[in-house]
RNA sequence: GGCGGGGUAGCCAAGUGGUAAGGUCGGGGUCUGCAAAACCUCUAUUCGCGGGUUCGAUUCCCGCCCCCGCCUCCA
């Protein structure tokens, strides 16, 4: 079946097929942090869905190559930077560091390369481009010194968007300091130094300055990637400008067609309203596990929901990942239980007749499938929670053989290279140990009083004890 | 005003021109010393509203309503 994505570009689903087939390489650029602050759940909202995204055409066998820039010069960075009395690079050095141990939280994949605005291999590559640009007459220089582009002279700004310039209305956030420019919507590829910009500039061809947000990623992504990408990620709200920015610069400059899918996921709302640092509402990843959740929870509440449908972030979303979890760790530890606990590996369950041959039997439709259909993850998890209860269900009866069980944890293991969800077991501290075999004894003694007190106890303390045929269960709940 | 996304059970959420997946919550069971887990079972004659096409529409067409977002540097 072949990979289906919604481009933003035709408004379309389109069938997915790389620049280069027969490598099967893909080439993939996602917009990063600017790193001002911590980023919020929303930002990770696009991060795990382009990692489900890279896991999903990985384990479709293609070799995904992924660039996310880190924009650590901007407006905002250099008003932290000025604010705190540090320099710029201090400044945003721990919020760098706090963003890649929050990728680690949710086990999202590293991207092979993450380029920094600031980097001046970098920086040579924006001001190539820019003057490339100026050559061509795409752009200019203001009497403000900064150096925009001039929209008018691309005629294919505003496809993206599906804007028509001339309906272009400002909506208050466009600047004051902004009215040396030929047209409203021309954006700045460099600006000149001023005085709030400290020690922060570069030089350039143009006078002291920085570069521009649009041209870092232009840069980058032909720099790391080349002139044409397969696909190019983020929010919608990076549609426009930013987005169609980037495709005028690098068309600009390349004369060939930038992007091939362009693919952009919804908002993270809280209270029904976008979760966005401007407004105040915003939780930062850091906020919710301070909550006592994982990271595999958050993972999982963000990435639940389809990717271009809003996603409404709450404390009930929460607990209900964290239900969902615990019971897809109990459906694996009874897997597991099912293949270790036959005394001979080599002979089927002691039970039934063990077929031999257990491809994880499916009839209908298929977990990977269902992401195949512009990621379709409801779908998906839809496939893995009625495997769950059918595995559950004959386990129950006694009706799965160790070879079986054994094929499921195979199938699960490709599921969850896609999911990344999947629990570790946790090591039992001495303490819960003593707790438990002093409940074990209380039992024996038929000491039900004492016995419902440790296990009270042990739930103080995150772990569950369970009565089974087996005997006494210890295990952890929520978290990890 | 322009351009998008969304409106399906208490909540979250798939889906198909033929009569509604799954998750979660809640009720009732099996099991258990009691629980827990797991499983069974119940909970939308109905898919924002009004028309139309059709033997039949939640699914196609037309009109309308509501929510959210973008419209120059927010993922």
């Amino acid at each position: 079946m072949a990979i289906r994505l919604f481009n933003t570009y035709s408004r379309a689903l389109e069938e997915f097929s790389p620049l280069d087939p027969a490598g099967r390489e893909v080439k993939m650029y996602t917009c990063g942090p600017t790193v001002y602050s911590h980023a919020h759940l929303g930002n990770f909202r696009a991060y795990v869905f382009e990692d489900l995204l890279q896991r999903h055409l990985g384990l479709r066998g293609f070799n995904v190559r992924r660039v996310m820039n880190i924009t650590d010069v901007d407006d905002k960075t250099i008003r932290g930077s000025s604010e705190a009395g540090v320099p710029l690079a201090e400044f945003t050095a721990p919020f760098k560091k706090a963003f890649f141990d929050d990728l680690d939280t949710l086990r999202i994949k590293r991207a092979d390369s993450f380029p920094e605005a600031t980097d001046p291999r970098e920086l040579a590559k924006m001001i190539e481009m820019i003057g490339t640009l100026m050559e061509r007459g795409l752009a200019y220089q203001a009497e403000d010194k900064s150096v925009y582009f001039r929209i008018n002279k691309f005629p294919d700004y505003g496809k993206l968007a599906h804007f028509d310039l001339a309906e272009l209305r400002s909506t208050g956030r466009v600047k004051s300091d902004e009215y040396d420019k030929e047209h409203v919507g021309d954006f700045a590829l460099w600006k000149a130094w001023d005085e709030e910009d400290g020690a922060v500039k570069w030089e350039s061809p143009w006078g002291d300055g920085r570069p521009g947000w649009h041209i870092e990623c232009s840069a980058m992504a032909t720099q790391l990637l080349g002139e044409q990408l397969d696909i190019h990620c983020g929010g919608v709200d990076n549609i426009f400008p930013h987005h169609e920015a980037e495709i005028a610069q690098t068309e600009g400059c390349t004369g060939k067609k930038f992007v091939r899918y362009w693919l952009h996921c919804a908002h993270l709302m809280v209270e029904g309203q976008k979760m966005a640092k401007s407004l105040g509402n915003f939780y930062t990843l850091r906020d919710v596990i301070g909550k006592g959740y994982s990271g595999r929870e958050v993972r999982y509440a963000l990435m639940r929901v389809h990717y271009r449908a809003p996603l409404n972030f709450t404390w009930e979303g929460m607990e209900e990942a964290r239900v969902a979890l615990g019971r897809i760790d109990e459906w694996v530890r009874r897997l597991n239980a099912e293949t270790d606990s036959k005394d001979n590996p080599e002979a089927p369950s002691s039970k039934l007749q063990a077929p031999e041959k257990h491809q994880a039997p499916m009839a209908g439709p298929d977990f990977h499938d269902a992401l195949d259909d512009d990621l379709n993850i409801s779908g998906a998890l839809g496939v893995l929670f009625e495997t769950i209860r059918e595995t559950n269900r004959r386990i129950d009866g006694g009706e799965i053989a160790a070879g079986e069980a054994k094929a499921w944890l195979d199938w699960w293991g490709r599921v969850d290279q896609v999911l990344g969800i999947s629990g570790e077991e946790a090591a039992l501290p001495e303490e819960i140990a003593g707790l438990a075999e002093a409940r074990v004894q209380a039992r024996l003694a038929k000491e039900w009083r004492k016995s419902d007190e440790l296990r009270d106890e042990l739930a103080a303390r995150g772990w569950e004890a369970r009565d089974t045929k087996d005997g006494q269960k210890i295990t952890r709940r929520g978290g990890a």
